[in-house]
RNA sequence: GGGCGAUUAGCUCAGGGGUAGAGCGCUUCGUUGACAUCGAAGAGGUCACAAGUUCAAAUCUUGUAUCGCCCA
């Protein structure tokens, strides 16, 4: 080609996506492509989870957005009124350790600091460094408004939580409890169960005797693996059932070190297997104990401090010591009173919190709470009736387990970033909740008769607590805002199975408590939860910075492509598995994009987006061709549009791929090469026309996974679009534009060709070589398509003369057998008979396995009686065409053995 | 202990009663006027095991084994 045609031509030698990426998205951007607001169209809403205020990207929020923008990009291009709504949360322990971290180099502490001071502080840090992530969302194509971005703790959105506290205290589903938490003792708050997590450890079990009272000599052996807690031991309980101990229930022990009285309980929380049976009781340091505590009427001893050191409740030589030291303390001195009957190793779990890494320690603290089993009632009616479905459904059984056996919810934290708890006590602790100081104040007033100085809980809210009203919060309610009416309900929330508990239950919960319909009935904040899958590496092991495995999205982005990226998450995303992440797959899906942009400048070279018709309709195709391809157009859009309507999206995006590579790249474009280097022009102009009208497809089809290729592809080829591709169109065509004979036609052909080539390929004929086409027993029907698509099947199958026979086959020819008809290849030189023999050999030895297995299925009566009609006629016709392939092939080994 | 899921080609995984699929890898051939980030052809699987239902099971049922995850 000239050098004066290289410059005409539209598209580089090769996307150059690192500089396109930016460009488009900002274009996009600039235009605001991405912005809500379509009058009349219908809304279709996406709340994003909202990302923590200090997270960077990882791989599952590349998934988790892609999933999503692929919703959004495909109902844009619907036509919707779409609104991804965007925003971060403020993530309030891990905020906090962050700028704690940064206060620590500098040597002061945030109580140096002060409240006021240190919240000044986060705000700045969050202005410079907080968000990065929206960045990297922008990176990867993510189509959000963010024009409507929210930050949990905006003005507006903080003052919507307040209002949630004082309505939900209001109406008593929020009070204040004396209860045993998780207590976090390096952070110094309460945090909840789902932060906790479980770890087996290698541990002991201590076997410590306390003497039984009134009977000198007498022991009742406990056995426990957290000896320091005997310190705040009130009792000890044997199971029931258990002979060794009936006699001693209702008596008293003498607590050693301590002195301490202990009664002897009756209860089933014992276990007779383990240890020694009899469980010494700590209500004020056990889960399980404090509820043997509640049903015994115990006492509740607190004998740690909030930082796990013991406390003034213990003999004085314990006192003020960290929880281990005072463990070695106590197991040496049972030792030295010979009250240490054993130690036994034992693997037993230990709480450990997420954040601090700390081991938890249960605690008696006085804390908020929402009374989560009433407000769990609507959310799990809402998907009982299906008004909120899980996808896929499986996921409701985890939703309803954890529903049905719902904990009252602790939603008060010992830090400082959050939404302070807007409570505020009296001098003599009365409670005043109001939505603001002023309004404390007035109440207080009432209360008092006279002005009295508050102060106000110094707790802040759960973050989980905020994030509950995010579906409605962030459209501007309370207000009622043209967009709260409009877009709530949201569509689709996507997640990961992680946050069913933290997240999804409770933005369940807010949004029926607080959001009706029309009729006044509670309205659910979605009506589909599409729960993703976890990914993990190639290996299948979970990504996490320890182990060293973590695949940073962003930098597969730089290396293949944001679209070569999102295109393999939604390829890998099938429903209920995870995906295991690898570069190899990545790097494939790049060479995708590779292979549509060099199709498209094969279309553009060939004149096919130039003086073309504007008002091309694919109906009024003549060459069986393009019936062909357009009719597969047809289908394979409608299998995209299918499956994305589902959450198909490893389908959605198999059926994009095959499509364009396998049945646009590997053949149409093969098959049109005749007509652009022949003469007819007006073949040829329909023909232009119709790679154009594809091309089109293809990229508008693709566009949700692929947006920034497609979208350059689309703006680079012709000058007389009149949108971008972002808001082109999604195509929907008629199915009255498949032609099932134009189908049958063009199979028959790639079929003869594969033949063709299978047959010369297994013979060794150089790939170059020319040969002639005989044809003999072909139907009318065949001979005519042999004629129509003379050029098509001579460039594709490499031949030289096709011409009927009749007769006996040539000598030194190979056979193959397509249909009703066998086709001869004459080859210049002597063929390798036996070679051609073997060859043909095992072509029947298959068709025959296939006879045999056909005709045993058509030969039993049962089969015949039972199976459905056209399942029975499936099995005739195939049968029929076997056997008639079979026997042109044994005339054809019978020709070779006569030739030896 | 309870729940969920997995077991299909060398690897990673789709599929889901009617002749086993993809990508990667592998073998052979190929610079044919879009593309070597490519093309053509090929090899490779009693669909974990056992029993059952059915005319027909990789697919449905039950059980077993192994592995994973979540919750106690």
């Amino acid at each position: 080609m000239s050098e004066n045609q290289e410059t005409a031509e539209k598209l580089s030698k090769n996307f150059d996506y690192q500089e396109a990426e930016t460009r488009i998205y900002d274009k996009w951007d600039n235009k605001g492509a991405f912005k809500a607001g379509r009058v009349d169209a219908e809304p279709y809403t996406i709340v994003l989870p909202p990302p923590n205020v200090t997270g960077s990207l990882h791989i599952g929020h590349a998934l988790n957005h892609t999933l999503q923008d692929i919703l959004i990009r495909f109902e844009r291009m619907r036509g919707k009124d779409v609104l991804w709504q965007p925003g971060m949360d403020h993530a309030g322990i891990a905020t906090q350790m962050v700028v704690e971290r940064q206060l620590d180099a500098e040597g002061i502490s945030r109580h140096d600091l002060g409240r006021e001071k240190f919240i000044e502080r986060v705000w700045e840090w969050k202005e410079k460094s907080g968000g990065m992530i929206f960045n990297q969302m922008r990176r990867l194509g993510q189509s959000c408004d963010w024009s409507r971005s929210r930050f949990t703790m905006d003005e507006g959105f903080a003052n919507a939580v307040l209002k949630v506290f004082v309505e939900l205290y209001k109406q008593d589903l929020i009070y204040k409890d004396k209860r045993l938490v998780n207590w976090d003792p390096k952070l110094k708050t309460a945090i909840s169960d789902l932060e906790v997590e479980q770890k087996e450890v290698n541990g002991h079990y201590w076997h410590f005797k306390y003497p039984v009272d009134g009977e000198k000599g007498r022991f009742l052996t406990v056995a426990t693996t957290r000896p320091e807690t005997m310190l705040g031991d009130v009792a000890v309980a044997v199971n029931p059932k258990d002979d060794r101990y009936k006699d001693l229930i209702g008596k008293t022990l003498t607590l050693p070190l301590v002195g301490r009285t202990l009664i002897v309980v009756s209860d089933d929380h014992a276990d007779p297997e383990k240890g020694s049976g009899a469980v010494k009781i700590t209500p004020a340091h056990d889960f399980d104990d404090n509820m043997v505590g509640k049903r015994h009427n115990l006492e509740e001893i607190n004998i740690f401090d909030h930082e796990a050191k013991t406390n003034d409740q213990v003999p004085e030589k314990y006192r003020y010591l960290d929880r281990f030291e005072v463990r070695k303390m106590v197991v040496s001195d049972m030792e030295s009173l010979g009250l240490l009957d054993k130690i036994e190793d034992t693997v037993h779990m230990v709480p450990y919190g997420d954040r601090s890494g700390v081991v938890i320690e249960p605690w008696l603290t006085d804390q908020w709470y929402v009374n989560a089993e009433v407000m769990a009632r609507t959310p799990i009616e809402a998907v009982e009736s299906g008004a909120t479905k899980f996808v896929p459904k499986n996921w409701e059984k985890t939703y309803f387990e954890w529903m049905r056996n719902i904990e009252p919810w602790c939603i008060s934290r010992q830090l400082w970033w959050g939404h302070q708890i807007p409570a505020w006590y009296g001098p003599d602790g009365e409670i005043f909740v109001a939505i603001n100081e002023e309004e404390a104040e007035n109440q207080a007033y009432q209360h008092y008769g006279e002005k009295k100085k508050l102060t106000r809980d110094p707790d802040v809210l759960d973050t989980w607590f905020s994030s509950a009203l995010w579906p409605f919060g962030t459209l501007g309610w309370p207000d009622e805002t043209p967009e709260l009416k409009k877009h709530y309900k949201t569509d689709v929330l996507v997640t990961g199975f992680d946050i069913i508990f933290f997240w999804v239950a409770r933005m369940m919960m807010d949004g029926l408590h607080f959001m009706n319909d029309d009729d006044g009935k509670p309205e659910v904040p979605f009506h589909t939860v599409y729960v993703h899958a976890l990914v993990r590496d190639e290996h299948g092991a979970k990504m996490s910075k320890s182990k060293g495995n973590v695949i940073d999205p962003l930098e597969l982005a730089d290396q293949f492509g944001a679209d070569a990226l999102r295109f393999t998450l939604a390829s890998m995303e099938a429903q209920g598995r995870d995906i295991k992440m690898s570069e190899k797959r990545v790097e494939g899906n790049r060479n995708f994009g590779t292979k549509l942009w060099n199709a498209a400048r094969f279309c553009d070279m060939n004149g096919c987006f130039d003086n073309i018709d504007q008002n091309f309709d694919p109906s009024h195709v003549t060459l069986s061709v393009n019936k062909w391809i357009i009719g597969e157009v047809v289908k394979a859009t409608d299998e995209v549009t299918k499956s994305l309507e589902s959450y198909r999206y490893n389908d959605a995006s198999a059926a994009i791929y095959h499509f364009t590579w396998g049945k646009f790249c590997d053949w149409y474009v093969e098959l049109i090469k005749p007509q652009f280097f022949g003469e007819n022009e007006q073949e040829k102009f329909e023909t232009r026309n119709c790679a154009a009208w594809v091309m089109d497809q293809i990229l508008k089809t693709l566009h949700p996974f692929m947006p920034f290729i497609t979208e350059e592809i689309w703006g680079s080829l012709r000058a007389d679009r009149t949108t971008d591709i972002i808001i082109a169109d999604w195509p929907i065509y008629d199915e009255k534009l498949i032609d099932q004979a134009a189908i049958a036609e063009m199979e028959w052909l790639i079929q003869l060709i594969s033949a063709i080539r299978t047959a010369r390929s297994e013979m060794n004929v150089p790939a170059g070589a020319k040969l002639d086409l005989l044809v003999k027993g072909a139907a009318n029907v065949t001979q005519a398509s042999i004629l129509s698509q003379v050029d098509m099947l001579k460039r594709l199958a490499r031949l030289e003369n096709i011409t009927l026979h009749e007769g006996a086959a040539p000598k030194g020819a190979l056979q193959v057998v397509v249909g009703e008809a066998s086709y001869f290849l004459p080859l210049a030189g002597a063929i390798d008979i036996d070679a051609e023999k073997d060859r043909l050999q095992k072509n029947l030895d298959k068709l025959l396995k296939e006879i045999n297995g056909i005709s045993g299925r058509l030969n039993n009566e049962k089969f015949m009686s039972n199976a459905p009609e056209n399942i029975v006629m499936e099995n005739r016709n195939n049968l029929f065409d076997a056997e008639q392939k079979a026997d042109k092939i044994k005339e054809g080994i019978a020709r070779l053995e006569a030739m030896k």
